[in-house]
RNA sequence: CGGGGCAUGGCGCAGUCUGGUAGCGCAUCUGCUUUGGGAGCAGAGGGUCGGCGGUUCGAAUCCGUCUGCCCCGACCA
């Protein structure tokens, strides 16, 4: 490719509402325009890196045995009522009507449609396994679409769906699929981990998700440095402390606490650290009456782990500060358990404190020297938080760390939800009709070429993995409107690398070096060559890898064969 | 959906408080010079100041309203 018939549009500035480096550069470097909120287009070169996203994906999932097939993005509703979730899936279903008021969706997911072809296509168990995926666009209508293409509305997913006879079948393939997953990101060149999930309202069992390691990444992940496990701390279990709780010996006492409502502001004040507050939330049951969660100050309440609850609502709902005084008797920034008229569950660390400090449920007010027992009935308890940095590991060796990732995969075994829902059922070895088992298998593929440029950039630009770059390599040629020499080398170098199989970019401009400098590194292609007076009198060419700081000459005959030995070649 | 903010040429912004000539940088086009790290000079094109309504002799500016977008909270590939 020639860049002077390449419309690209660098921008030097950066446009104000991007606030992430991927979704920077990808706007500076011309990958992607944005059309409206959560609505991208690819242009030109942020196609070529998608495209060689979406073929190692194919490949990978091809070698599983898995079989390509295509389905609408737009469904009917009738699917989606008879699995349920006409109703469960809130506003970010998008829903039409077509012209006559028949209800569709557009696809956020393809279990219903998939279910459907199973049901039709597969009749015996000889038939199984089959493993059906397709790369296709999806769409969420997101509250709030952010960062680019990593939280856009409209998106593309490989997903795959895989029907079996029984379990142990469907956790086979969970297990290829695991390790497919993790041959894909490893191809493409990104640092990730898999971890222990939640499956949402996909629903299932046994989940996991695949995150690639970057500090601006949106989930937290725990893994432990004694052994190999790894979770999202949305789920991963919370071991109540080992030693007894210590006993009361401070007095309970109101202690006056004007305009303190938060914990921060509560230890500013009392001069005390966040472990020896109680803080209360109050959310809502499932039977429209409040329930208190309490933790302790210094942790986070997981949504997950508290939805799951029995009498929590589901989704978690926190309750509105009218509720709250309804119900406590002041706003929020107060409540305590002392004398709380609702149902109470305490985390197991919460529980195992003594002599703290909480809300007095009236403003301006908390309560110091509270102990459980003693001044509020024996709680429940139950793990409702999310793991710290420190926590002892729920595989019982070594202790957790914290890191954050991007979610670029999600492998479930959902089990037989959809099957009986929708009547997929094929006929076993004895001749009954059986519900088939089902699994099912996400990559973001929009989301993965931001996550590698998150992972993968410096304050020049993208670096681009071999895998994924779109210009494996670049001609820069030294002012050649004024050098004829220059010229033909570069057009005889292009050939020859065009000729050998690379995907070679020739900045044949009129531009300055300065600027093909600038718009070589912004767009982040690996191998760079420079061809100039300079070198040519030797009979040399300045080679330089995007990650390094310094040039490399090489003998002009040897080039195209360097760049192969420098080339990851799949 | 709740809270906060923004909307002025393709991009980044000033001007709005205190009403009166739409301005700067980048980008684009032409010419000349320049050419190993985002060039210089000279010139040019491009904006009904988000829409509608109001106040006023006069509105980018004041008032009302609508729309779009961004940021902070509950989701997920």
């Amino acid at each position: 490719m020639r860049f002077s018939q390449f419309p690209l549009n660098t921008l030097k500035e950066v446009p104000a509402d991007a606030e992430i480096v991927s979704h920077q550069l990808m706007l500076r470097a011309g990958l992607i325009r944005k059309l409206a909120s959560g609505l991208y287009n690819w242009m030109p070169l942020g196609v070529r890196v998608l495209h060689k996203v979406e073929r190692i994906i194919r490949e990978e999932m091809n070698r599983a045995g898995a079989l390509e097939l295509l389905m609408p993005a737009v469904q009917p509703a009738e699917l989606w009522q008879e699995s349920g979730r006409w109703q469960q899936y809130g506003p970010e279903l998008l829903r039409v009507n077509d012209r006559h008021q028949r209800e569709f969706c557009v696809g956020p997911t393809h279990e219903e449609v998939i279910t459907d072809i199973a049901r039709r296509e597969l009749r015996s168990y000889r038939q199984l396994p089959v493993n059906y995926y397709q790369i296709q666009t999806k769409f969420r209508d997101e509250i709030r679409p952010r960062f680019g293409v990593m939280r856009s509305r409209e998106f593309i997913m490989k997903d795959a769906y895989s029907f079996h006879l029984n379990q142990e079948s469907m956790a086979e393939t969970y297990q290829v699929m695991h390790d497919t997953y993790s041959r894909i990101f490893t191809r493409l060149g990104l640092e990730f981990r898999a971890v222990q999930a939640d499956s949402g309202n996909i629903g299932g069992s046994e989940s996991q998700e695949f995150h690639v390691l970057a500090d601006s990444g949106e989930d937290a992940i725990a893994f432990s440095d004694g052994d190999a496990y790894a979770a999202n701390v949305e789920v991963a279990p919370a071991k109540g402390p080992v030693d007894p709780r210590p006993a009361p010996t401070s007095e309970l006492e109101k202690v006056a606490t004007p305009e303190v409502r938060s914990i921060d502001q509560l230890c500013a004040f009392l001069k005390i650290g966040p472990q020896q507050c109680l803080k209360t939330l109050l959310v809502e049951g499932q039977d429209g009456n409040l329930v208190a969660l309490a933790l302790r100050g210094d942790h986070q309440l997981s949504a997950t782990k508290a939805e799951k609850i029995p009498g929590v609502a589901s989704p978690l709902c926190m309750a509105t500060p009218e509720r709250v005084l309804e119900v406590a008797g002041c706003e929020p920034g107060f409540i305590g358990p002392v004398g709380l008229a609702c149902s109470l569950i305490v985390d197991y660390s919460a529980a195992n404190m003594a002599n703290f400090v909480c809300g007095g449920n009236e403003k301006d007010a908390h309560m110091t020297g509270v102990n459980w027992e003693r001044d509020i009935a024996e709680p429940q308890v139950a793990d409702l938080r999310e793991v710290v940095e420190g926590d002892p590991s729920p595989s019982g060796t070594g202790t957790l760390h914290i890191a954050r990732g991007i979610e670029v995969g999600h492998i479930f075994q959902l089990g037989r939800k959809y099957s009986e829902a929708m009547g997929a059922k094929v006929v076993d070895e004895q001749g009954h009709e059986v519900e088939m088992y089902m699994g099912c298998y996400g990559i973001g593929v929009t989301r993965v070429v931001a996550a590698a440029i998150e992972q993968n950039n410096d304050d020049k630009g993208i670096i681009w993995p071999d895998a994924i770059a779109p210009f494996q390599v670049i001609l820069i040629p030294m002012n050649p409107a004024k050098s004829q020499r220059v010229r033909e080398e570069s057009e005889r170098l292009y050939r020859e690398f065009t000729e050998a199989g690379l995907e070679v970019l020739l900045d044949d401009r009129d531009a300055r070096p300065g600027v093909k400098f600038a718009d070589a590194e912004l767009i982040g292609i690996p191998h760079r060559i420079v061809i100039g007076e300079r070198g040519l009198d030797a009979g040399k060419l300045e080679y330089r890898h995007r990650r390094s700081e310094t040039n490399e000459d090489v003998a002009m005959e040897k080039i195209v064969q360097f760049i192969m030995d420098r080339t990851t070649r799949d």
